[in-house]
Formats: structure tokens, C-alpha cells, sequence
RNA sequence: GGGCUUAUAGCUCAGACGGUUAGAGCGCGCGCCUGAUAAGCGCGAGGUCCCUGGUUCGAUUCCAGGUAGGCCCA
């Protein structure tokens, strides 16, 4: 016997439970205990941030690792699923610093570092209970208890680890490097910081007079956006290409400017051109400093060559300062120009300018050195300049493109390795792998490392006060050892390891660390190998987790977690990170645009979670959209899987649990073999099998949108054609093999497709096998999660048969159709359908499954034409396809040669002469019947239904017989109706009596009285009602008629 | 400004090696069923396949250029 099943619950109880029972009995952890010795199926966990409560895209990307993970243990391998926590980092910093009221690095340093980093401990884990509830409650199979945690000593030893490697490759290195700098934060900011922040300002936009060395009264006219920096001054760039010219002022002044930017600055009147030149012409020229202080012991302010130059705006001049540009930095020290940087990292000018400015912060000063260049008489024109400028993404503050002493990774020397190792990874979608993964490759530059914060991974290097000599440290062990006092529970953040000084084995002096921590992009990255604190533990389990078979978190991450580990790989194995990467594609609310707090357009998982459930949810997030595709998050979306899916497979489920128990049938005896079963059973497994087969390989390619998409449009034919078809067989009919093949073959299905849809809907799939197959069977696995994922059985497959179905059903539907249009109610029996337009092949598909045409649209007889003009418009065309590489332009021709004759003529010509003679254009051409296709369409006054090359007619006239017949349907109907509406049980048996004046009600009776009675469990019938009796005065089509009934 | 990507019915999405009647679900309308009932079924009406140009006998499909959305980068 199985568990009765309710129609009272709701899926989100029903969930509860099951997370219960999966709780008491450890089923995750057995999933991947059976699996022990199986082969590995690597799952790398992207570790998220716990300082934020999961949202929905969160949602997303779990559910989507989980069913990969939930198909591939099924599927018999050892699925290792352990967790991850990201958690140092300037996001963490600046909640911290909001929540203490800190706005710059002074203040934080007088709260105390190591306050501040207790904080940020305190912090990172401030949803952690959030995260492992939703975690938990949407069915993510994760490893929460033995997750990775970036923050501990192991961790960070393997990441000292991985940078000492980097180090002894020569991969690590300072450098000098222009970048995009907070003065707020006292921070650069890695470049995918920097693009969080752009926004739409208006800067100045000056040009400016730079007096020439030797040559009255002529200047060269620079453009800059970024007054600031004029003081910081050293060069000025033009393009060797362009031309440049002289112009007169007016005032006897000479302006060098490029030819072409002249229309744009001096518009309507042209000045006078006096000179001409190239740009080299003009290089080494030598011109005055704007401001005192511009001398140095380099050579300087003088023009170069540059290739960045353009003329499309500003002059065609670029005024050059290498302390604040990427472009000025380095045609810097191609020319060993000074590095002039007169503003300090607070963003203020430093004390030693001796002008107005001094002291200022940059963006203040600019209206002051406008002014004075102005009132010099150097400022030839001011205007506003709208453009992108970025800003810092955590404080608004604009970033100043700044040259800082940093670290790097030298990933450019393995950047022919990372692109040969993402060819080897198979990314989904597949454009990702050489468009936007792939480009970023290209471009590569050296991985900015460090930072100039506090949380974080502190960068392993110490620095010789005395030598100079750096030391890259790669273990706590030689920490210890070179290190004095260390202590022995030595906490490897700052400031703790500051304190730490090392001897230096060049000289013996003493080493203090580099105050610098690193990019926490480096932590995640290194993942592969710092998860298992390798290589100071668990070496054989990394040489069987790498790499990893499958990662999947959102596009952003291309150049985040993705870059990361890839770079990372290379550099310690040069070998990919990773074989497979899904990339997701961002939630939208419901409205389309991005989903952000401001907007008010965000979605709370839990009130999905709470209402649908997780299953609902997690059903629609598969199967709505490929994941890959940015997707609007639609609640009714959800209610949708709801019913359409889960509600169908749990009326299914349900259908088959009541009626099994109540007639009392032992499913797993008895069956017929399947070659002795009814037609629909064959087809419906064979259905199943081919389902089997098409999931398998969906999800084996990764597709987890086509695998449950095909699951649904199964679960579908199941309920709607298979139990549809099949219902009397389940409860009418005698104990018999019939019997038994209906209840064996639909107990198959059902168990097969809970196995095949329990990665994706873990809940609903637990809860329908335990019922099913735990009920009955003791030893079976106590979970689907345990059991083994569907093998299809290929001979149980008959394509021929699925087609047959295919198009008997189409025909069925057309059959509908006809009789919509009839006006004809199913219940009244008709003598005869008429197909025309069919094949032979097709012809015999109806003859094989002429049943089911008989008992869907209730016809006696199926009768096929060839007179295709006598129930439906006939129209010729030619086959196009067939055709057009044939004659080519002749096609159009013909066309319309057919457009103007008279199709039933033609077709006529055609069977007799088995081919047709076509004057188009005043050629003959000569159609063999393929090309030539025939199509039918609907025709007034006809109960018939065309497409395009076949037909259904329904002959509507009644005999008596069917009349009759009609009319006994019509009883059983008000019959079943009114022991409804009285409230009798199904199985009651009842006494019928009937009044009527109709003879035609009469006769009916007597005539299919068997079957009337039969079908309503009537065991009396009698001539006058009982005192009790539920009486109703009917109208059988049309004929009066007062039924009586009551219970026996 | 550059790269990648998307654009098909009111909504969410399929699809077509280029072939002349482009599909599904939801929603809507009409009807059916009532022994799966927080149901179920059938039918119908909905489309300039984003725009413009090109290639072709034929383009919604291929190419180019736009427009709009998304992401990434400057």
C-alpha cells in the first residue's frame, strides 16, 4: 500500500519535511559516501561574501552548481561538495568604516589596526545565519561545516605559498604604476573597482599657452582637462605624422597648434596661417615651464613624440605630466624625464609648491591655477568638458589617475599559457571562451597585487632597512625561522605580521614587511590550492581535485574569479583551473532594468521561498530561460512552473497512489511484458526511454535548460495523453493483463521521471519515490538522491511508434477542431470521419491507431478520400526547395504561372499524366509530382478542418442508432452529475427511476439501459422514487426527462 | 568610445543548413469535461520575426550599417 496522498498541502510544507528527513538521515552525506570510490567529479565552490544577505541571483547560482552536482552523483560519481567564504577585502572595510564613522586612514590608524581588523572579522560573518538558511532551505548540497575560509592562518599560508612560487618564477615584482587612485580610501583600485565607478561630470577644459624657448612671442597651444597637473608638467607630446601650423593671434602672438583642430577653435574666421610644419619638425623644441619649481636635473619641457596623440579634440598638443597618466608615465621613461608628483597621497598639494595652491586639494585648486594662468596672459580659451570620469566606487570620491609604488604579478610572461589553457575549457555559452574571455586575455597586463589597506592578505615580502634586499616569505615555518620572537600562534593579518621582523641573510640587518596587503581576488584565485591548505596538507587530494571539472558563477566574474584562478593555475601547474565554466548571466526585477535597492525593483527569495517554495522557484529558473540569458525575475513565472509542472506531476502521482490503492493492485507483480502491452503503454515508455536518452545528454553538455524543459513536455504527454487515454483501464476494468500492464507501465514512468527530475526539483522528487518506491520496497535507497540516475533501455524505444503518435494526435486535434466548428457536442456519436491529403505510410499510421481516433472524437468508422476538391480549397504550389536550385529564377515563373490556373484542373493533369507541363515566361518547364506541392485549406460550409496538405471532414448526420446512443451518453452524464451533487461516495451503488414523455428518452433507455446502468453503478431501477430520493428534472439534448437516484 | 551579447504573438521563450501557411506555454475569447477537482481538456483570435541596405530566383534566417536593452572594458 502506498501513503494516501492529501490534496491538503501546500509544496512549501511539504518541503520542511523533507529537509527533515534528509537532516536525520545524513542522505546528503551518504550521497557522497556511496560514491566514495567512484570516480571524482571535481565541484570548485566560488566562495561568496557573508557581509550581505544572499539575493535572488545568489538563489541562481546555487541551484545551478546543485543540479550538476545532484545529475553527477546520480550518475555514479564522487561529488566532494565543500563550501567557501570569501572575506577580506575593501568592501569589508568600508562597511566597517561606515559603521565606526571613519573617513580616512589617519583616523583609522588612531582607532587602532588591530581594533579595526577585529571589526572586519566581525563583520565579514554578519549573515552567515542568512546565508546557511537560504542555503539550506533552496536544496544546496553544500558543505557549509568544512567550507574554506580565505581569512584563516591555513589559507593565507597557501596563498604566501603561491606568491613565494610566483616569486622564486620571477613573476612578482614592484614597479612604479600610474593608477586609478583614491585619496579618500588611500588606495588604487584594480581596474574592475575602477569601472563600478563611472560617471557623467563636467570637467574644465583649458587651453593653454606654453611659451617657446628662442622664439618671440610664439607658444604652443595645449589642451588638458586636468588643470591639476599643469604644475607637474615636463613635456608636451604631438603626433609625428600630423601637420601643425603658425597661426597669427592677432596681437602679434604665434600659436603652434595641429591644422586640423583649427576650424574647431577658432570656427567662422580663420586666422592667418605663417607657418607650416610636421610634427617631427617640432620634436626637442624647447619650451619655458608654466610655474617656478619647474627645473630639474633631467631634461625637461621639451616636445616629444607621441603615438596616443589625436586631433579630433583639444589641439593636436598634449601636455604631459608621468605622475598622472598611464600614456605620460610611460613616454616618461622612454625619455627619462623627471617624475614630477606634487601632490601628495592625500590628494592635496604638497607643502613645498610654493603657490596659492599649496596645500589644496586638486580639484579645488583647479579654478585657482586657470586664474593665474589667466591673469599671465596664458590661458588662451576655458570652457566645461562633459565626459566619463570614474569615480571610487565605495566613497564617490573621483579617482586621481595617480604613479604609486606597487606589486605585480608578471602575468604577461604566462599570457600565451592562459590562452592556450582557456582554449582547453569548454564555457557555456561558448561565445564567452574568444569573445569576451578570450579578448580580456589578449589584453593582459600585470596583475596590480597589492594594496595599500589593512584587511587583507598581507603581502609576504620584508624589506632590509639596511640593504634593501626584499625577501618574499613562503610558510609559517620560515616565518619562524627567520623571523625573531615570533609567536607561536602567530596570526598571519595585520598588524600582527608587522610587527614581525626578519634578519637579513645578505647583511644581517634588520627587515620590516612591505605595509602593503593583496587584491582579495588573489585570495579566491587561489582556491584550487589554498582550500586544502596545500601543500602543507593534503597533497594527494589536490592531485585529485585539479583541476576542477566544473565551476559556475555569474559573467561578472570573467575577470574576477575566472581570470583569477586561470591566472593562478598557470602560474603554479600550467595547467587550466578549470574544464567546464557555466557563466550566468545577471537577474533583472520584473521590470527588466537591473534589480538595485534605489530602483525599489529587488525580489526577497525568502517570500518566494516561503509562498512557492524552493522547488517552484528553482523549476523556473531553469527552465524559463537559459541561464546565460539576463532574465526579468517574474513571480507569476513561478506560479506558472508551479502548476504547470509540479501541479501535473502531483495530480499524476496522486492519480495513480488512489487508484493503485483502491483497487488493490500490486504493482510490481504481474506485469505483462511490455511487447504484450497496449499501444499507449509501448508508447509512453517509449517516450520515457528517449527521454532518458535526450537528458542525459542536455545534461551532460551542460544544457540544465533543455534537460527540465523536455522533463516538462513529458510530464505533459503523460498527463494528457497517456493517463488521459488510459483512465478507464485504471479503475472500470476487470483485474487482467491489461490491468496490470496500465498500473506497471504508469508506476515505470513515474518512478523513472522522479529520478530524472530530482537534481532539479530535490523536493517534489524525494517526496513522490519514498511513496512510490520506499512504501513497497524496504531495501530500496531511502532517497532519489541515493538512488542511481535513469539508463535508458534502447530497445524499449520505437521511434516509428512516437512518430505514428505524433501524427495520429495531430489528426485527433484537427478532428476537434472540426467538431468545435460543428457545434457538436463529444458526447454525441457521429457515424464517420473522412481524412484526405494522407500518404500511404500515414494511411496505415491511422489504420494502426484507428482506436484511439474512434474513442477521442467519439466516431464509429474512419474513411479516407483522394477527392480532396470535394471537401476542402485546393491550391498548387510549386516545392521551392525542391525547384529553386533547379531553375533559379524560372521558380518565380512558375509561381505565379500556378497562382492563375485552376488548381483542381491541374492536379487532375498531374495523376493523369504523372507529370505537368507549365508555360511560364514562355518556357516550358515539366513538374514531377514531388515538386509540385498540393495544399488544402478550410472551405465555407464544410465541418472540416485543413492545413496546409491534409484534411478531416466529419459527416454530422444522425441515424436513430445514433440518436440514440447520444442520448444514453447524456444519462450517464446527469446520472454522474446528480450522485455528485448528492453528495454519494464513489463506490455507492444507487436506484435510478426515470419519468419521462419523450419516447426517444424511452427508447434510449431500453435500448443502452445496460450500459447506463453499468456505468453509474445503478443496481435497481425503479418506477416510482423513495421518500429520500434526490430528484431533478433534467432536459436530455432537448427531451424532457426527471431522474431520481438513491443510495442502495 | 571599444568588445561581447540580445531583439520572433500582450508576456516568457522555442525555431528555421535561406524555400513562400513561423511554433509552445501563460494571458485573452469561445466551448467541453466533471470518478485526477487548490483540477483537467479542446478550439480560436493574436506576428512588418527591431530598422535600413546588400547577397540571392527567394531573407525573419546570411552579410553590412543603424536603433534599443544587457554585461564587460576605456
Amino acid at each position: 500500500m502506498f501513503k494516501e496522498v492529501s490534496s491538503q498541502f501546500t509544496f512549501a510544507e511539504k518541503e520542511k519535511q523533507i529537509l527533515e528527513f534528509w537532516r536525520e538521515n545524513d542522505i546528503f552525506q551518504k550521497s557522497m559516501e556511496i560514491y566514495k570510490d567512484a570516480p571524482p567529479f571535481v565541484f570548485l565552490e566560488g566562495p561568496p561574501f557573508a557581509n550581505a544577505p544572499p539575493g535572488v541571483h545568489h538563489v541562481l547560482a546555487r541551484i545551478m552548481k546543485d543540479a550538476v552536482c545532484r545529475y553527477k552523483t546520480m550518475t555514479g560519481h564522487y561529488v566532494h561538495r565543500k563550501a567557501g567564504w570569501d572575506t577580506h577585502g575593501l568592501p569589508v572595510e568600508y562597511q566597517v568604516e561606515k559603521q565606526l564613522n571613519i573617513t580616512n586612514k589617519a583616523e583609522l590608524e588612531a582607532y587602532g589596526v588591530q581594533n579595526f581588523i577585529e571589526k572586519c572579522k566581525e563583520n565579514v560573518f554578519q549573515y552567515e545565519q542568512d546565508w546557511r538558511q537560504m542555503t539550506e532551505r533552496i536544496g544546496f548540497w553544500v558543505n557549509l561545516d568544512e567550507a574554506y575560509i580565505t581569512l584563516s592562518n591555513d589559507y593565507i599560508e597557501s596563498v604566501w605559498w603561491v606568491l613565494r612560487q610566483a616569486w622564486d618564477k620571477d613573476l612578482l615584482y614592484q614597479g612604479h604604476k600610474v593608477q586609478p587612485y583614491c585619496y579618500r580610501c588611500g588606495t588604487t583600485l584594480a581596474s574592475h573597482e575602477v569601472a563600478l565607478g563611472y560617471q557623467e561630470v563636467a570637467d574644465p577644459s583649458i587651453f593653454v599657452r606654453f611659451p617657446l624657448k628662442n622664439k618671440e612671442n610664439t607658444y604652443l597651444l595645449v589642451w588638458t582637462t586636468t588643470p591639476w597637473t599643469l604644475p607637474s608638467n615636463v613635456a608636451v607630446a604631438v603626433g609625428e605624422d600630423y601637420d601643425y601650423v603658425a597661426v597669427e593671434e592677432g596681437d602679434g602672438r604665434h600659436l603652434i597648434l595641429a591644422k586640423e583642430c583649427v576650424p574647431g577653435l577658432f570656427g567662422d574666421e580663420p586666422p592667418q596661417i605663417v607657418e607650416n610644419y610636421k610634427g617631427e619638425d617640432l620634436c626637442d623644441w624647447e619650451y619655458e615651464p608654466l610655474f617656478d619649481g619647474g627645473q630639474h636635473p633631467e631634461m625637461s619641457h621639451y616636445i616629444v613624440s607621441g603615438d596616443f596623440v589625436t586631433t579630433t579634440e583639444g589641439s593636436g598638443l598634449v601636455h604631459i605630466a608621468p605622475a598622472f597618466g598611464q600614456d605620460d608615465y610611460e613616454i616618461g621613461q622612454k625619455h627619462g624625464l623627471p617624475l614630477v608628483q606634487l601632490v601628495g597621497p592625500d590628494g592635496r598639494f604638497v607643502p613645498e609648491v610654493k603657490d596659492v595652491w599649496a596645500g589644496e586639494y586638486v580639484k579645488d585648486a583647479d579654478p585657482k591655477i586657470i586664474e593665474n594662468l589667466d591673469g599671465r596672459g596664458l590661458l588662451f580659451k576655458a570652457a566645461e568638458y562633459t565626459h566619463q570620469y570614474p569615480f571610487c566606487w565605495r566613497c564617490d570620491t573621483p579617482l586621481l589617475y595617480y604613479a604609486r609604488e606597487s606589486w605585480f604579478i608578471r602575468t604577461t610572461a604566462i599570457r600565451d599559457q592562459m590562452h592556450q589553457h582557456n582554449q582547453q575549457i569548454n564555457w557555456y555559452p561558448e561565445h564567452i571562451k574568444d569573445g569576451r574571455f578570450g579578448n580580456w586575455l589578449e589584453n593582459n597586463i600585470d596583475w596590480g597585487l597589492s594594496r595599500e589597506r589593512y584587511w587583507g592578505t598581507p603581502l609576504p615580502v620584508w624589506v632590509c632597512d639596511d640593504c634593501g634586499d626584499p625577501h618574499c616569505v613562503g610558510s609559517i615555518a620560515e616565518l619562524k625561522e627567520l623571523g625573531t620572537d615570533v609567536p607561536d600562534d602567530i596570526e598571519l593579518h595585520r598588524p600582527y605580521v608587522d610587527d614581525v621582523v626578519l634578519d637579513c641573510e645578505k647583511c644581517g640587518g634588520t627587515m620590516h614587511r612591505v605595509q602593503d596587503v593583496i587584491d582579495c581576488w588573489f585570495d579566491s584565485g587561489c582556491a584550487h590550492t589554498a582550500q586544502w591548505h596545500y601543500p602543507f596538507e593534503n597533497k594527494e587530494m589536490l592531485e585529485q581535485a585539479y583541476p576542477a571539472d566544473f565551476i559556475s558563477e555569474a559573467i561578472d566574474q570573467t575577470r574576477g574569479w575566472f581570470y583569477s584562478l586561470l591566472a593562478t593555475g598557470t602560474l603554479l601547474y600550467d595547467k587550466p583551473a578549470y574544464k567546464n565554466c557555466l557563466c550566468l548571466e545577471l537577474i533583472m526585477g520584473p521590470d527588466g532594468q537591473k534589480m538595485s535597492k534605489s530602483r525599489g525593483n529587488t525580489v526577497d527569495p525568502w517570500t518566494i521561498l516561503n509562498g512557492q517554495g524552493a522547488d517552484a522557484m528553482r523549476w523556473y529558473m531553469f527552465t524559463a530561460t537559459t541561464p546565460w540569458t539576463p532574465r526579468a525575475f517574474k513571480t507569476e513565472g513561478i506560479d506558472e512552473a508551479l502548476k504547470k509542472f509540479m501541479g501535473t506531476l502531483q495530480n499524476v502521482y496522486s492519480f495513480f497512489v488512489m487508484y493503485a490503492n483502491l483497487e488493490q493492485v500490486d504493482v510490481l507483480q504481474d506485469a505483462p511484458p511490455v511487447s504484450e502491452r497496449a499501444t499507449v503503454d509501448r508508447w509512453i515508455l517509449s517516450r520515457l526511454h528517449t527521454l532518458i536518452d535526450r537528458v542525459r545528454d542536455e545534461m551532460e553538455n551542460y544544457h540544465l535548460t533543455n534537460a527540465p524543459r523536455a522533463i516538462e513536455a513529458f510530464v505533459d504527454d503523460l498527463s494528457n495523453w497517456y493517463v488521459r487515454r488510459s483512465r478507464d483501464r485504471f479503475w472500470g476494468a476487470e483485474a487482467g493483463p491489461d490491468k496490470h500492464a496500465a498500473y506497471a507501465t504508469l508506476y515505470e514512468v513515474l518512478v523513472t521521471v522522479t529520478k530524472l527530475a530530482a537534481p532539479f526539483v530535490p523536493f517534489l522528487a524525494d517526496e513522490l519515490y519514498r511513496n512510490l518506491v520506499c512504501s513497497l520496497n524496504t531495501e530500496a535507497p531511502l532517497s532519489v538522491h541515493l538512488a542511481e540516475y535513469p539508463v535508458a533501455d534502447v530497445p524499449l524505444k520505437d521511434a516509428q511508434l512516437e512518430a505514428d503518435m505524433d501524427f495520429t494526435r495531430e489528426v485527433i486535434s484537427m478532428g476537434h477542431a472540426a467538431r468545435n466548428r460543428s457545434g457538436i457536442k463529444t458526447r454525441q456519436p457521429l457515424a464517420e470521419i473522412t481524412l484526405g491529403g494522407l500518404s500511404d505510410a500515414e494511411k496505415a499510421t491511422v489504420n494502426r491507431l484507428a482506436d484511439l481516433i474512434h474513442d477521442e472524437l467519439n466516431v464509429k468508422a474512419i474513411a479516407f478520400t483522394e477527392n480532396l476538391d470535394a471537401f476542402a480549397q485546393v491550391t498548387l504550389k510549386p516545392n521551392f526547395k525542391v525547384l529553386g536550385p533547379k531553375y533559379g529564377k524560372g521558380v518565380q515563373a512558375i509561381a505565379k504561372a500556378f497562382a492563375s490556373a485552376d488548381a483542381v484542373a491541374l492536379k487532375a493533369e498531374l495523376e493523369a499524366a504523372g507529370s505537368l507541363q507549365v508555360e511560364a515566361s514562355g518556357e516550358t518547364y515539366t513538374l514531377e509530382p514531388s515538386e509540385v506541392d498540393v495544399q488544402t485549406q478550410n472551405r465555407e460550409g464544410f465541418f472540416v478542418e485543413a492545413d496546409a496538405r491534409k484534411f478531416v471532414a466529419l459527416s454530422t448526420e444522425l441515424t436513430h442508432e445514433l440518436t440514440l446512443e447520444g442520448l444514453a451518453r447524456e444519462f450517464v452524464n446527469k446520472i454522474q452529475n446528480m450522485r455528485k451533487e448528492a453528495d454519494f461516495n464513489v463506490s455507492d451503488r444507487i436506484k435510478l427511476s426515470l419519468d419521462t414523455t419523450s419516447s426517444l428518452v424511452d427508447e434510449a433507455f431500453q435500448v443502452h439501459q445496460d450500459y447506463i446502468l453499468r456505468e453509474t453503478l445503478t443496481t435497481v431501477v425503479v418506477d416510482t422514487p423513495g421518500e429520500n430520493a434526490f430528484t431533478v428534472a433534467q432536459k436530455l439534448n432537448g427531451e424532457p426527462a426527471t431522474l431520481s437516484v438513491e443510495q442502495v
